[in-house]
DNA sequence: ATGGTTGGCTACCAA
């Protein structure tokens, strides 16, 4: 059987429903994970959502920043939220989604993307990246017996050479200095993570998921980072049958400066 | 080296 799950950076839920309607109607994942809905719980626009068919949603959203939600097509159940850090920000959500008698445990995170100065000394949003990256140390793939897992979201790092346009310019730009991105490879270690990204597609190929909204033609510039990803337990690595990415949707109307990733399964 | 753009929400901050 088919099973496919979606993330998207959406960058204000309430804004891009028209493009979100687009994705699913044209792409049918069975599940989206969306990050920076930028909307509080009772403002979120559930009802176009269910009538394309997601009719089990959970989120967690706050006012005007950050805010993750889970919409899907399968039951989902046993949803919880993780206050990374201790500062009561929106930044997980979590479930067990049932397909076809496996359990599966979904995280849906929305990593800090840590300011601009790569130095937690003179910016302290950066030593929040770090504080949460080290906190995610903590999760493991195959922490519950019996259900695998996914992990998807907006990481805000691109952990290796080829996830970024240029490795050597970036490498003191946050998102792809080596305390960020040596951070996130021993998240994926300890929590024996599959980068299933990466299983699709060889080291030696560039992938981005995010173009700035700041360039003058992001397409013709092609300035890219990976910052977006879906990891798995090594279960599930066995039946990934490939990955999406939309690079089409950075240039739809009025779009997110990412674009929406998808594993497609058989189980 | 610098500045470029976007969104939310209030007169700036976060990305």
């Amino acid at each position: 059987m088919k099973f496919s799950i979606a993330t998207w950076n959406i960058n204000s839920v309430r804004l891009r429903m028209p493009i979100v309607e687009q994705f699913l109607v044209r792409y049918q994942p069975d599940i989206i994970c969306l990050q920076e809905t930028k909307c509080q719980n009772d403002l979120f626009p559930s009802k176009p959502l269910r009538a394309l068919g997601y009719e089990h949603i959970i989120v967690h959203g706050q006012k005007g920043y950050h805010g993750v939600a889970i919409a899907s097509r399968l039951p989902l159940s046993e949803d919880h939220r993780q206050d990374y850090c201790g500062v009561g920000d929106a930044r997980h959500i979590s479930a067990i989604v049932q397909h076809n008698g496996r359990r599966i445990r979904l995280h849906n995170f929305y990593v800090p993307a840590g300011g601009d100065e790569p130095d937690r000394s003179i910016n302290p949003k950066f030593g929040h990246k770090l504080d949460f990256v080290e906190e995610m140390k903590a999760l493991h793939a195959e922490r519950e017996p019996g259900v695998s897992s996914i992990l998807v979201g907006d990481l805000n790092i691109a952990p290796l050479e080829n996830d970024v346009w240029s490795h050597k310019q970036l490498l003191k730009i946050v998102s792809h200095t080596p305390v960020e991105t040596e951070g996130l490879l021993e998240v994926m270690k300890r929590g024996a993570w599959l980068d299933l990204m990466r299983q699709n597609v060889p080291e030696s190929e560039k992938i981005y998921t995010w173009w700035s909204y700041r360039a003058k033609d992001w397409a013709a510039a092609d300035r890219g980072r990976r910052l977006d990803h879906i990891w798995s337990s090594a279960d599930l690595g066995l039946h990934l049958e490939g990955i999406d990415i939309l690079k089409e949707a950075r240039g739809w109307t009025q779009p997110s400066d990412h674009v929406p990733v998808t594993a497609r399964f058989s189980l």
